[in-house]
DNA sequence: ATCCGTCTGTGCGCCAACACACATAGCAAC
DNA sequence: GTTGCTATGTGTGTTGGCGCACAGACGGAT
């Protein structure tokens, strides 16, 4: 984590969608920065000094298991925000957070946020509902893991990770997407072949192309879309 | 639902926990309520009027997919609230709430819930931690669901029904029980078969006696003791 | 006492995902 | 090029859970 590559406009929806004098209140708190593909922002349990707006980046939710085993329970990208603990009062919470997508975000001091928050305004209630649609995506993570396969939990991961990502090119090796879904890295291998088969994807060396949205649409499960509908109907 | 069995002293820990200025304007509005085994309170994406506090009731969160299939994201006792949506500005939520053991509660209407919740007082804080607890159980679920077997997430099961309950005796057939994790009731009897030849539990026909809960949580994933501490951490 | 519906036990074949082992194929640095 | 590392492909055997089919067992109602 360093000093932003770029100090362009917000683009975080949640930021973006405050009214004029909420946003100048809470502007000059907001300190750019940019992550690197891999990096750990939050230790399961750690202190939480921040909280983050994704701009460009995208954030994993990853829970770890004793023996080293982990699944991934959410993401985060530029619609939402990392750190919840810190206005639902937790300070903290049982997992840790990756960068998944290399790229910028926004950051506020635990502080400052919980000066705005005790406001009582719209930043408060924005942040409530897209926390509401955060345990959407977890909930149906939790049901997809038990009722589908790989392929389809991967394409549901490409979605997750498409609908965040300005290209259509993912960098990402098929290792980390295995830890991610908690399969093996051969089951990723195997569904991903079968998606480039089919013309969904392509891939080399951890870099996967997104061929056919439309194609990847129709081969997820419905949670893909229940989570999207959920996340529409919350955060408009 | 009908009026409730008992007027006793109200038992639910997020109530009992106000302090007394606060209570005092809440308690006009609490009614009392009492559910039957099996009762639907909420159904997905449907109309919530109000906020359920359980005392000695059970209420699991169940996710429907479209082929029929459900399973469990998580369960609700006197130590929460059923309703988070209410106030964290959803209206609604895309799961749906199913008494999972039966007994009282009491409820309050949005509105009244939605004026104090507004106060940014105790009351407040106190919803927002449980909803975090809350969080936390779903992802646990998430991944337990990934990664452990059928006879680990019955103990996790039984486990958390056993803290929320005042007797050792659950009255839960195997069949139900598969709905809830998402698995075939042939799976449970299995599992749930070899818990009785380790003396961990007895059952007959839909009567399930805990008879060495130490042993059950020496049998149980690390999820249910995650779940534990960071409720004890979060509501303790 | 008998009947009937519900709950639980069990057997069988099947398949997805697992664990482990190793083979190839890109890319990069020298 | 050659070397070396990382990413991906593939084979073999195992296993946990699934789907289906049906048998037994208990308990309440007549």
């Amino acid at each position: 984590m360093g000093p932003a590559v770029s100090h362009g406009p917000v683009k975080n929806r949640l930021l973006t969608k405050l009214p004029g004098a909420e946003y100048e209140r809470i502007r000059p708190h907001l300190e750019p920065v940019s992550f690197k593909l891999g990096e750990v922002i939050y230790e399961s349990g750690g202190q939480m000094s921040h909280i983050y707006f994704p701009t460009t980046s995208i954030i994993s939710l990853l829970y770890l298991m004793e023996n080293g085993a982990s699944a991934e329970i959410g993401v985060i990208g530029n619609e939402g925000v990392l750190g919840i603990a810190l206005f639902m009062g937790g300070e903290t919470v049982p997992n840790r957070a990756v960068v998944q997508s290399a790229g910028a975000a926004s950051r506020l001091k635990a502080e400052a946020l919980q000066i705005e928050f005790a406001r009582s305004g719209t930043f408060q209630r924005a942040l409530l509902r897209y926390t509401q649609a955060l345990i959407s995506q977890i909930s149906q993570t939790a049901v997809c893991n038990r009722l589908h396969s790989v392929e389809q939990q991967l394409c549901r991961w490409l979605l997750l990770s498409h609908d965040r990502l300005e290209s259509d090119e993912l960098i990402m090796t098929q290792e980390l997407i295995a830890n991610m879904l908690g399969v093996r890295r051969e089951g990723v291998t195997h569904a991903a072949r079968r998606l480039q088969e089919h013309g969904l994807i392509s891939y080399v060396r951890g870099h996967i192309k997104i061929l056919d949205r439309a194609g990847l649409e129709a081969a997820v499960c419905e949670c893909y879309r229940v989570v999207r509908d959920e996340y529409d109907r919350l955060l408009g």
